[in-house]
DNA sequence: CGGTCTCTTGACGGAGTTCAAAGCTAGTGG
DNA sequence: CCACTAGCTTTGAACTCCGTCAAGAGACCG
């Protein structure tokens, strides 16, 4: 088991190298505080109203967050694969309820690390405050850029430019979550596709 | 003029204060390097096609960023009145042209941050890492609700949310703008006020 | 093979856009 | 101090894109 686990963290090692240097003693010290998990297509790691107090990071598979409103209309936030990060960052840092399910869209492997974990891990690696900041640095990035895609493109426009920036997320998710994404209906995005192959 | 550019930090190391605390000479490091700017109403700080190589920090007035498409119809980001930050992220990190004009709404004086030079001034002060770290953490917290009343609500709703948020802002902004910044049309927004006045 | 999930297609209605014009407000200069 | 202008908001009417509802057709899985 501890094997399993040591293998699992390299895609998260692999993504810190690109920003700060670790050294093995400190991967070790990364080792301590991650806890592995495996999730079913199908399964929620988080519910609306709980309190999202840990941090999620994908090793393998697909997850995906998205709120619910009264109609039962489902509106999805993000979709994260392998290596990617995922979380209701209000509830995190504000600690009130969160509105989103997290759920997986296929059998996932996570790597979880609870708020008080993140902290200390961060205390005792300084250079991961390095890492995180450049991590949230580039979340904030893409996030103003969807942004304006999304207020300034219809719905031929935005998918356009999803396909161009995620084109594997087009190709393993089914469609209707694809307009959940964009903000359409399904109907809306399969007739603009329709038009556009 | 010295004497000038120190009152106008305060605001920022106010900010800085609520998550770590600075002695006064690391305070007298930051005033380094960072260059005060006055922007009369209607100047403009950054336009499209230029790289946003600098952090903006508001400590007067009132700024926006806002995309320009083929039809000249305008697509606001961002607001920044005083104690915000407010920039191109994806110029700053990618170092890509920009697509955003910023601009002054009302007369405003900011501190302007090279990219440079911020490296430099958090490599000497480690202690602002975290504060960057949780200054993005929040900011993307904020772009990630930002999304969801986006592509969740209708034009009464994304308003109504605004109103609630950002009350202070609906006042000191044209309407045109709001309506802009929420992705409707001005027409739109007007008849929506109406109703619920 | 039957059920669930998914995508497509059609018809209709409604929210929002577009275009145009008029009313309002505040700032400017004579 | 008033008149004029420029920017802003409102209102109306026509149009359009998209949402909604409903039905049907594949595709996949147990």
């Amino acid at each position: 088991m501890a094997i399993r686990i040591d293998q699992m963290l390299e895609l998260f090692f692999q993504s810190v190298s690109k920003r700060v240097a670790l050294t093995p003693e400190e991967e070790d010290i990364c080792r301590e505080f991650f806890v592995a998990k495996k999730i079913r297509k199908r399964q929620f790691i988080l519910r609306p109203g709980e309190v999202c107090d840990t941090t999620i990071f994908v090793e393998k598979g697909l997850l995906r967050s998205y709120t619910v409103d009264e109609r039962g209309h489902e509106y999805i936030l993000q979709f994260a694969p392998e290596g990617w990060w995922i979380g209701d960052l209000y509830s995190f840092t504000s600690g009130e309820a969160s509105i989103y399910n997290i759920e997986a869209v296929e059998d996932t492997e996570i790597q979880q690390l609870g708020k008080e974990d993140e902290e200390e891990m961060i205390a005792r690696i300084p250079k991961l405050e390095r890492f995180f900041r450049i991590k949230f640095l580039n979340a904030c990035a893409a996030l103003q850029r969807r942004m304006t895609l999304n207020i300034s493109e219809n719905t031929a426009g935005k998918y356009a430019a999803l396909v161009r920036s995620y084109p594997d997320i087009v190709q393993r998710v089914p469609q209707h979550m694809i307009a959940s994404y964009l903000g359409v209906s399904p109907e809306a995005l399969s007739r603009v596709r329709k038009q556009t192959v």
